[in-house]
DNA sequence: CAGGGTATTTACCAGTTGGTAGAGAGCGGC
DNA sequence: GCCGCTCTCTACCAACTGGTAAATACCCTG
């Protein structure tokens, strides 16, 4: 009997899960505007107000879809910030902890960069669920600041700043693909390097 | 009567030239999906079918807006590789020179962007400005380095990292007013100071 | 088997999209 | 005065957009 129900939970979440992932994959390339339903759903198979059924609106599914990739990223800080890291080295785990899941998932970075444009829908429910994490690396960073086990800066500057460099590793590698070059780790390896050197000579009172 | 010539010559750019301009906002803050020849036109002032006739298509427009971006950009570096700079100082004068059309025409950063996005239309036409211009930059730095004058490095990687650098500025700027931020010169002059410091390092054999 | 929830479908719609056809206005040259 | 060129307009359209309403299939429970 249960097992029964667990099925039927799991084919319904199969679709919509289906629909979710295919939906941030067009969004993330195709833009929100550059996505059809009609498309999205003939791409699945499936019939457009099977989505709507799912999702109320199209713009109910850029919101789950952005809720979805707000809670990969927010999850994956989480884990970061809950665990045992401290100092400069918390700092370094963070870094790395978000580039591995752009790289895992790299459609998520192209929802981010087309998230990210002002005036887009799906901005301001991304800013609500980054802010609080934010607010919270924020909060950390400039108590270690007060301790002293950090140099002083403008946390929120820098904090801006590594965002930008993990959205610009997705401009990055379309302009590579653009550039007739095969998308390869190393560069996105490299720009991590790079936010690392920044950081470490902002922030680490060693360096 | 050759003042009457030019009386309507510059009837006919003014026109075209505002819709160029309009459309260059329009496409670089609410993408090309977003733009609607209807609306653009309801801003100027004019009928959709004025700007048809100047641009045969809303995809002409887009070719047209990309081909004076690039026009920008290309124009701006041509001025620094003709010039009297050498070695490291023309390299330093390169990026100043592209940060400051960025800065004077913050726009095209948007432009910039959304035509970076991979299946975008206009990717493969601001593709094609670029590429000689990126050639003939690659080529002056791999025989600086031939001879000596600048450390070896991958040019073509070290040119796409500082192509980036210039997109991920407008990035920056949008989320930073997304973050309650007053855009100012600050974010984006730190993020010149950077690149200029990673080329340095790259590239300058004093170190 | 009857009833009820869940999921997916068909049928349909009003508004908007980019684009075509063609008329008219304003101008200089003959 | 009329022609021809450039420019802008009105009128119209087929295709597609996101979205509503309602019918239907499916499955579990009683």
């Amino acid at each position: 009997m249960q097992e029964r129900v667990n099925e039927r939970l799991e084919a319904r979440s199969n679709t919509k899960a289906q629909i979710l992932s295919a939906a941030l994959a067009s969004f993330g390339t195709a833009g929100y505007d550059g996505t059809s339903l009609d498309d999205l759903a003939r791409g699945l198979g499936i019939r457009k107000q099977t989505i709507l059924y799912h999702f109320v609106s199209k713009r109910g599914l850029l919101n789950a879809v952005v809720d979805r990739c707000a809670g990969d990223l927010t999850g994956a800080m989480d884990e970061v910030l809950s665990g045992a890291d401290r100092d400069w080295e918390r700092v370094e785990a963070l870094v790395r902890r978000v580039f591995r899941v752009a790289l895992e998932q790299p459609v998520l970075l192209g929802l981010l960069r087309e998230v990210s444009r002002p005036g887009s829908p799906g901005t301001q429910r991304l800013r609500n669920h980054m802010e609080p994490m934010m607010a919270r690396a924020r909060v950390w960073i400039e108590g270690e600041m007060d301790a002293g086990r950090m140099r002083r800066a403008d946390a929120q500057l820098l904090l801006i700043s590594a965002y930008s460099t993990v959205v610009g590793v997705a401009t990055e590698t379309e302009v590579l693909r653009a550039a007739g070059i095969e998308p390869t780790l190393r560069p996105v390896v490299q720009r991590r390097r790079e936010l690392l050197n920044f950081l470490r000579s902002s922030l680490d009172p060693r360096g």
